[in-house]
DNA sequence: TTATTAATTGATCAGTCAATCAATAATCAT
DNA sequence: ATGATTATTGATTGACTGATCAATTAATAA
C-alpha cells in the first residue's frame, strides 16, 4: 500500500530487525516475523535484502554504528585522558547499547562470526576502532604501554558487557562503566612490576594504532 | 547393532554435539547430524534427551566439567597467590577450553542463555564459582578490595577469551593469560587512587564470596 | 529355554521457513 | 493520458527438521 523511498523502507526493515532480535533474543526469528514487524511483506524483506545474513550484518552495521556515535558525542566535550575514557567507557555501557535489543544483537553477533566471515571482519572494525581510540587515550598516561594496558581494557569492555547484559538483575550498565576506571587507573600508577614485562609490548602491531580516533566506515 | 550402557552412549552423545558444534559453529546443527556423528540412530538421542536444549545442555555442562576439572587439576601445586592466580588463568586459556570444539560451544552458550533459564542458570554457576575462585586468590594480596579486583579479573577473562577465540590469527590462548596476570600485577600494587573509591564494595555481595574453591555442582 | 527388560532403529508426521516469482499498485516523466 | 519505473504483495515451492512411536534386536534373569 503505502509506498516509501528506498532507503527509508531498508532502514524500517532494519530497525523491526533489531526489535524482533530483541524480542527473542536470538536470531532464529523468521524474516516473516521481521517484515509484519515492519508492517510490509515477506517479499520486500528479500528484495532489498538478498538474504537473512545479510539482513542480520546490516542491522548490525545500525547497531554499531549508533555506538560510534554515542562515543563520538560523548568525546567532544572530553579534554582530560581520564575524561576520554570515562567518554568511552559511558558509550560502551550506556543507554543505547545496553538496551535489550542491541544486547541481543551483540550477543548473537559473537556466535555469527563464528560462522560468518563477513560478521567476522565486521567485528574487528569494531574492535580495531576501539584499540585505537583506547591507545589514543591512554598514551598521555602510559606512553609505551599503552597499546598493551588498551588490549586489556578493550576486553575488560567486552567481558563487563557480556557479564552485565546476560544478568537480568543488572538494570543498566553504569557498574561496568566503573569498572573500566578502575581498571584504567590500577594500569595508570607509576610504580609497575608490569614495566619490565611488557616492553616487548611497545607497538606489537604496526598496523594498528593510529594517533587520532578513528572513523572507519563499516563497509568491508 | 552395538549395545552399550544407557552412561557410555549418553557420553558419545555428547562428544558428538560438541563435535558438531564446534564443526559448524552454531548450535543449528540437527538431531540427525548429531546422532550420525556418534554412529547412533536419531531417535536414540531423543530417547536419551528429552530434547534438543535439554542435549545442549548436558554438552555445555562437560565442557564446563573439564574446565573444572583443569583448574583443579592446576590449583593443586600452586601454592603462592600468584600461582593460583596462573592457574585459573592457564586453565581458562589452556588447551581443553581453547579447543575450537569448546569455543564454539561457548561463545552459542552464552547467546543460549538469552533466551533459556535453564543455561542462565548454568553460566551463573560458572560465574560464581569463577568468582569464588578469584576471591580467595586475591585476597591474601588485595584484602578488602578482592572481591572489586575479582569482578575485573573475572570479565577480563570472558572478555580476552571472547577476543582471542574469535581471533583466527590466535593459535592459543597464552597471549590472553599473559594478560590476566598484567592486569592483576597492575590492580595488587600498592598506592592506588583506586582505595578511596572501592571502600563501599567491601563485600558488595554478602551471599558471594566463599573462603575456599568452590566445587560447586552444575546440577539445579 | 523362555520371559523380561533395556537398547536401538528408522520410518513418519506435522510443522516450519528461506527464497522465488508472477502479478499488481503506486509514482513519475513526458 | 501513456508508458516506464519503482515499490510491494502474497501465494507457492521445496527442502528441512524436531519429535514420536511401533517394531526389532540384544542382553539378562528365571
Amino acid at each position: 500500500m503505502a509506498r516509501k523511498p528506498e532507503a527509508e523502507r531498508r532502514s524500517e526493515i532494519i530497525d523491526a530487525t533489531i526489535r524482533e532480535i530483541g524480542a527473542t533474543g536470538n536470531l532464529n526469528v523468521t524474516v516473516g516475523q521481521i517484515a509484519k514487524s515492519a508492517g510490509v511483506s515477506s517479499g520486500l524483506a528479500f528484495h532489498y535484502f538478498k538474504d537473512k545474513d545479510t539482513l542480520f550484518l546490516a542491522a548490525m552495521r545500525t547497531i554499531l554504528t549508533n555506538y560510534r556515535r554515542d562515543v563520538s558525542i560523548l568525546m567532544k566535550g572530553a579534554t582530560t585522558p581520564e575524561k576520554r575514557l570515562e567518554a568511552i567507557a559511558n558509550a560502551s555501557f550506556g543507554l543505547t547499547s545496553f538496551r535489550r535489543e542491541a544486547i541481543s544483537a551483540w550477543v548473537n553477533f559473537y556466535a555469527l562470526a563464528l560462522r560468518s566471515p563477513d560478521a567476522r571482519r565486521l567485528l574487528y572494525i569494531y574492535q580495531r576502532r576501539l584499540h585505537s581510540n583506547l591507545v589514543y587515550t591512554l598514551r598521555p598516561t602510559c606512553g609505551a604501554r599503552a597499546p598493551d594496558v588498551a588490549r586489556r581494557i578493550g576486553g575488560l569492555i567486552d567481558g563487563l558487557y557480556l557479564r552485565y547484559a546476560l544478568d537480568p538483575q543488572a538494570t543498566d550498565g553504569s557498574e561496568g562503566a566503573d569498572h573500566i576506571l578502575r581498571a584504567a587507573r590500577a594500569e595508570q600508577t607509576e610504580l609497575h612490576a608490569n614495566d619490565a614485562m611488557s616492553v616487548r609490548d611497545e607497538d606489537p602491531n604496526p598496523m594498528d594504532p593510529i594517533a587520532k580516533p578513528q572513523e572507519l566506515n563499516d563497509n568491508a
